[in-house]
RNA sequence: GGGAGCGUAGCUCAGAUUGGUUAGAGCGCAUGCCUGUCACGCAUGAGGUCGCGAGUUCGAUCCUCGUCGUUCCCGCCA
């Protein structure tokens, strides 16, 4: 009996008691109960521990080295069950719904676009290499050409890209796609996930979702996933500005920029230093600058943008932020995305840093019609927003025609949980013909689109359905169903930021054999090599 | 690729005003005592390349540079 310690694993047999009531423990469900042991045997003993099980507050590295023995720690438990409970949810009301699930390949032909491909080596076929899919983007559409109608999959997913704390190389999406439906039919179908799958995490929700259009989220949250627990939202004094003499921002405004900006109530007291701090918080976002205006206790404005504004002017800019004496606003002119992401962060800044966020609150929504294209600075030239698999709005056919791709619509809806992307998806393309306008206008010719998708344009010519879906990611969600703030707290065995298994210590090195194999060799320098 | 933080006992951390001779605490661990205790208590004890390398200095846990590890963020993530 003196030798089993902590985390023995043992069997013990004896009669079971009930102890005095003055030494029940009430803290264990067994704390009215004892047992006198009359035999005991130890199955396995257990080395001294590098961490103590309680102990809320050790490393992640040490706890991701022994992860088999973190995962016994009751939180992680919680975190797992969490995650099995939502699983579940999703796959009975999926079922119910006659959606099949089915399993897509997980070595699949490189995609242009999109992520960082993870590649395999191919032995059989020299010198070729399968990538991991970023998603089974491709293959649940080919379900659908397939007849499938309603298709799901707890899906593996691969992203070649730098880490987050909300970011792994692998992780986990709840993925569909329907048949014959529309933009309302999936998100009605969401909504309903969205509830099922809450419920198994102990919060109640209610349907239907707001449903934002995309240019809305970002004029007054300056965000594609805004957070609505907290006010605090954007204003365009644009036009007031337009009419002053404040001739840095006027051409701003005139060449396509625009003026955005935010309130907050009580900022008239903030000293120098503090506006000097917003102010290098703005710069750090990108802004060139960060424009302010105090509104005094006695009705008087203070700022240097006075001398380019008139009083009145003044006061239209307070009517318009709906500001109070006391409150200060800044605002900030440049690009519109600029001037959104700017803003967008700052607000979410006050909204922490001013404790405006009610953590009580789940709040759900939809963004929809989303640009289609981006304009990419970096590769020049446009970039699918969601996916080039996405349909257009069938009303922006013609400017997709005459090349003004900047005004083209998707018809593409994100859920958003708490100012947190939970997923998205679209409407599908099930024309090949307005697919290849699609591949063209991101710049492929005919030949790539051809020899990168061929297959996929082949299948649209025989018979599409119409068809329309989404992903929702699974590990994001539970994490924030479990109030964690890393998703490796609801993953079993998660990779660090450096995308290492700090447990098996993977990747590791590959032997020369195995690289011959694979027609393999490593471009690195003789003393970097194993 | 860039920025910021951290790295001292198994774990979590402290370590001065400007660098000084013997680097501490709690938990854990070991041994003993106690035994209605149950996050027991008491006593004693073991346990340190202060991440690594170089530099500055009479002297570096402390300062400088580099490097490695780790975390967060930006870029990136259709």
């Amino acid at each position: 009996m003196e030798k089993v310690r902590t985390e023995f694993v043992i069997t013990v047999k004896g009669k079971i008691t009930k102890r005095p009531p003055e030494t029940y423990n009430e803290k264990y469900a067994t704390g009215q109960v004892e047992m006198y042991p009359e035999h005991l045997e130890i199955l396995s003993d257990c080395k001294v521990l590098p961490f103590v099980l309680e102990d809320e507050n050790v490393s992640e590295d040490v706890r991701l080295k022994y992860r088999y023995l973190d995962l016994r720690r009751e939180k992680m438990l919680h975190n797992l069950q969490t995650r099995h409970n939502i699983c579940q949810a999703a796959r009975k009301y999926l079922n119910d719904l006659d959606f099949l699930e089915v399993e897509t390949p997980v070595l699949i032909k490189t995609t242009p676009e999109g992520a960082r491909d993870y590649l395999v080596p191919s032995r059989v076929q020299e010198g070729k290499f399968y990538a991991l899919p970023q998603s089974p983007q491709i293959y649940k559409q080919l379900l659908m050409v397939g007849g499938i109608e309603r298709y799901y999959q707890i899906a593996k997913c691969f992203r070649d890209e730098d880490l987050r704390a909300d970011r792994q190389p692998e992780f986990t999406q709840i993925d569909m796609e329907m048949s014959f439906v529309e933009q309302q039919d999936v998100i009605r179908v969401v909504e309903g996930l969205i509830k099922e799958t809450f419920k198994a995490a102990g919060v109640e929700v209610q349907t239907p979702f707001i449903q934002m259009p995309w240019q809305e989220a970002m004029d007054k949250y300056g965000s594609d996933k805004p957070d609505t627990r907290f006010g605090l939202e954007l204003f365009d004094i644009g036009d007031i500005i337009l009419q002053s003499e404040f001739h840095i921002v006027r051409d701003t405004l005139e060449k396509g920029g625009i003026v955005r900006g935010i309130r907050i109530p009580g900022g008239a007291k903030y000293s120098r230093k503090d506006i000097d701090d917003i102010t290098k918080l703005a710069v750090s976002y990108g802004a060139k600058a960060l424009a302010n205006i105090i509104y005094n206790e006695d009705g008087t404005a203070k700022s240097p943008v006075l001398k380019f504004v008139t009083e009145e002017q003044a006061k239209q800019i307070k009517e318009r932020a709906q500001a109070q004496n006391g409150d200060i606003i800044f605002f900030v002119a440049d690009k519109p995305k600029a001037v959104y992401d700017i803003m967008g962060r700052l607000r979410l800044h006050f909204g922490k840093s001013l404790n405006l966020i009610d953590e009580n609150k789940h709040n759900l929504l939809w963004v929809v019609d989303f640009p289609m294209f981006e304009w990419s600075d970096e590769e020049n030239r446009f970039m699918a927003m969601h996916h080039p698999f996405t349909s257009p709005n069938l009303n922006d056919l013609d400017k997709l025609d005459s090349g003004d791709l900047g005004n083209v619509k998707s018809i593409a809806y994100d859920i958003v949980y708490n100012g947190t992307e939970l997923g998205g998806g679209s409407v599908r393309i099930h024309s090949s013909v307005v697919q290849q306008k699609i591949f063209k206008a991101l710049g492929l010719t005919e030949e790539e689109a051809q020899e990168k998708f061929g297959f996929m344009v082949n299948a649209l010519q025989y018979g599409t359905p119409p068809h329309a879906g989404l992903a929702i990611g699974l590990d994001r969600m539970v994490a924030l169903l479990c109030h964690t703030e890393s998703i490796r707290d609801v993953i079993a065995f998660p990779k660090n930021s450096g995308a290492k298994d700090l447990m098996s210590d993977a990747p590791g090195e590959a032997s020369i054999k195995q690289l011959r194999e694979l027609h393999i060799k490593s471009t690195l320098q003789p003393q970097h090599q194993h």
